[in-house]
DNA sequence: GCAAAAGTGTTCACATTACACCCATGA
DNA sequence: TCATGGGTGTAATGTGAACACTTTTGC
């Protein structure tokens, strides 16, 4: 059936360009040229802000078509001699340079929609990586703007600020009526390019159910934390006030997850803070 | 850095191809026409032998290259004119046909190494289907088989037998390690073609974490259930035998996801059973 | 010593477990 | 009426929430 739509010279160009690999292409049933779509690795990268004790996300300012001048998670296209994970982890080091060493990414879904991205087919396949600092940030090819947006929320969503610039998660919470609206809400001018609002919210969303079991957002904190500063964590994908959340009770029912590891030293008034590590070792 | 590769002819057709879209690639930093790896959707299809009281996943035997004669997941390309979801959706109907109107389809996870493909480029964005049934299977196109493969375990493993034929999950635990080892563990007789057996790991791990909060596995048993149908299901994720599950039990720390929809008739001893529905509709 | 920050302990409510008991059906 | 499969009830144990109390620091 697929045999009967158009075939241009580029398509042509492209059968070409597979059968160096001695692969045998079946057109009407397996194939056409358009299958191939770009392949965008789209990373959320995370980090806290010890001044302010907010969690914050990284994004970019785009320089180029589509949505140029408009902000958005920070993308590159796969390339071919790393895995998906590894140019995520490229996608930190452009963006902030190499002064950390350890880092951890992990997927978290992909997204698929024929209209997520205009003009051309193209696949997210996004990761997310929590950075154990807030370094500065450099915008990098393809950008003119890189910032970090502190994280609030309200009722249904969740806010992420810089300045005078605010972006909400989706507020639609099924899939397919996000994206029939997508069309139509592409120029709001307070929301993100692409269909990067609705994977903000899966994202955020997925933070918040691992909470209790593997909460890898932790990270954030560097290679130790205080209770407070994981509550303070918690708190804000809870949709909570820090104090909503007792700390006797935090520490009895997440006592499987941390693990003591020193103390630290303060100049402030006040007992100082036990510090603590994940139990587990995040691969 | 990349444009000191070779470049062949390919790639020029390639770039042509690209240029259509009137995108400005900029091959020192972003791109190189390796890019466009082959995009194979991998559809993990289970269900349930009413039988046997077994959990069943599809699994068929390949007839092209790579890995022919082997047995392997089912896949396919991703077309042009789909969502990838609508693509494991297609792969369903292409396997059992039509005759099956309602069954729900979830991501599981990408798969992006370098070396999970011999020779060419690809990724794996793998799905699951959970069918009401356990139809006659059609091989279809790139196969010549497909069977049903009970599901039974050891101590590390999850194991999927159909006659002499039986695979297992992947013993690593660890990511690297498993792909480390990949490719001279390639032409082992008991082992699925791929990168299949980690895919499958995965799999079977995500449905046994998602037991307690969000069983869409259950869709497998039907439009309704009963609790002993459901118990053998989770039973087998969990590597107990069906009567470690205390039934009494089981109602109670599940009452929140079951809903009482009817009563059972049969023609055996014993009270009739009570048919329940996942309280949760899955999108 | 006092205020501030943090860690500890106690109580009560509720959930989970183990297991005994009761109910509905077919032969 | 008995064997069989399934549902219900209960006491013991474990877990989480609320909140009072103790410890350690800076000033």
């Amino acid at each position: 059936m697929l045999i009967s739509t158009q075939i241009s010279i580029f398509d042509v160009l492209q059968l070409i360009y597979h059968t160096r690999k001695k692969w045998t292409y079946n057109l009407a049933t397996e194939t056409s040229v358009n299958e191939r779509p770009y392949i965008n690795i789209t990373n959320l990268i995370w980090s806290f802000d010890h001044d302010s004790n907010c969690v914050n996300l990284l994004l970019v300012k785009r320089s180029e078509w589509p949505f140029e001048n408009r902000w958005a998670l920070p993308e590159t296209f796969l390339r071919s001699n790393e895995d998906a994970d590894e140019s995520a982890l490229r996608l930190v080091k452009e963006k902030i340079g190499l002064e950390l060493a350890d880092f951890h990414t992990e997927q978290l879904a992909t997204f698929t929609h024929q209209t997520r991205y205009p003009g051309s087919r193209s696949l997210s396949l996004s990761y997310m990586t929590f950075l154990p600092d807030m370094p500065k940030l450099d915008p990098g090819y393809g950008t003119t703007d890189a910032r970090w947006f502190a994280m609030s929320f309200n009722e249904s969503q969740y806010l992420f600020s810089n300045g005078d610039q605010q972006f909400a998660t989706a507020a639609d919470t099924n899939h397919d009526e996000y994206y029939a609206k997508l069309d139509a809400n592409q120029l709001a001018d307070n929301q993100l390019a692409f269909d990067h609002s609705w994977i903000l919210k899966v994202a955020c969303d997925r933070i918040k159910n691992k909470l209790d079991y593997q909460p890898n957002i932790l990270l954030m904190l560097g290679t130790s934390f205080t209770l407070k500063s994981a509550r303070r964590v918690y708190a804000a994908f809870l949709k909570k006030d820090v104090n909503q959340i007792d700390n006797s009770n935090f520490k009895k029912n997440h006592k499987h997850l941390f693990v003591e590891v020193g103390i630290t030293t303060s100049n402030r008034p006040g007992r100082p803070a036990r510090k603590y590590q994940l139990a587990y070792l995040p691969a």
